[in-house]
DNA sequence: ATGTATGCAAACCATTTGCAATGAC
DNA sequence: GTCATTGCAAATGGTTTGCATACAT
């Protein structure tokens, strides 16, 4: 029933529409990442993008990268994410409305789950004077290797 | 029913315990520190927590508050959270238990709402090989002032 | 033809790091 | 007395900015 979250043509045609509606240029840069971002079944920071486009031997410079992820964010198309320090991630919106986010305070690794109770739940939360556009869960603990690392180290100490 | 999120005695108990069980040093700087984020009744940085305690006259470098911010992190007394670029905010997690977030996308204004529903549904997910410990949720969405902006602005295009 | 978007390099700025001096234990 | 912690200043690195050039309209 659900529609494809990466569908580049209805995603590209959203972003071209957002454009011209802004009387802004639709660049064959702009396309390009755009077009790449679609591809990343998953979530990207800003290099991870540039080498994906450099390795389609397509150069284009951060600022520009930096500039089109701004222009996506704005057109609700791309959400960023920040589970730690130093690390900004972005996804697709389309993918990321579809799970919550499961981060290992310890190691740093995420993790993605579904529960449609909650995300059910979270878009009728009623809020005065504000229209809702999309939410992030982040669900933080100790993963099981964590565990595992944390009972080893204390073994080692008691001997 | 609910204790005070802000307990100086109960926090400052704790975390003099989780110090002294990891074999680290119970210093005045690390105590100051922690007095003074518990007299903020909301969120801080580190700009903020550095002024208030100039202001009280306790010189600290910001060396030392990022390292106590991270061993607060550590002892799962305080929490971090981005809520849009380069400003890191952080909360007491006996504070941030207690609501969620809103968060304009446009002026980046954040208010904070209580749903009682949201957070017992969200404690009760069942998730393999983790074990949880707190969780954010942040609803981004269009305040009405933005909206009013907005909506404004349009109507100045259209003369 | 016009003026926005790009690439590049320099600037920025929050955070981290290195090291000598201090102070907790 | 020992060694972790602090303060200071320098280093780091992701992001932003400024400006000349390229190109979408």
């Amino acid at each position: 029933m659900n529609t494809n979250p990466y569908d580049v043509d209805k995603i590209s045609k959203i972003f071209r529409e957002y454009l011209m509606e802004q009387g802004l240029r639709i660049t064959t840069e702009r396309k390009t990442i755009l077009e790449h971002i679609c591809r990343v079944h998953g979530h990207f920071d800003v290099d991870m993008l540039r080498e994906m486009l450099e390795e389609d031997n397509f150069h284009v410079s951060k600022a520009s990268i930096y500039n089109t992820i701004e222009l996506l964010m704005n057109a609700c198309l791309v959400v960023r994410h920040q589970f730690s320090t130093q690390v900004v991630q972005y996804e697709l919106k389309s993918a990321a409305m579809g799970h919550h986010h499961v981060i290992c305070s310890y190691c740093g690794a995420v993790r993605e789950i579904r529960c449609d109770a909650v995300a059910r739940l979270v878009k009728d939360v009623k809020i005065t004077r504000f229209s809702y556009e999309y939410y992030s869960l982040y669900i933080y603990g100790m993963c099981s290797k964590c565990r595992f690392r944390l009972m080893n180290d204390k073994k080692d100490k008691n001997k």
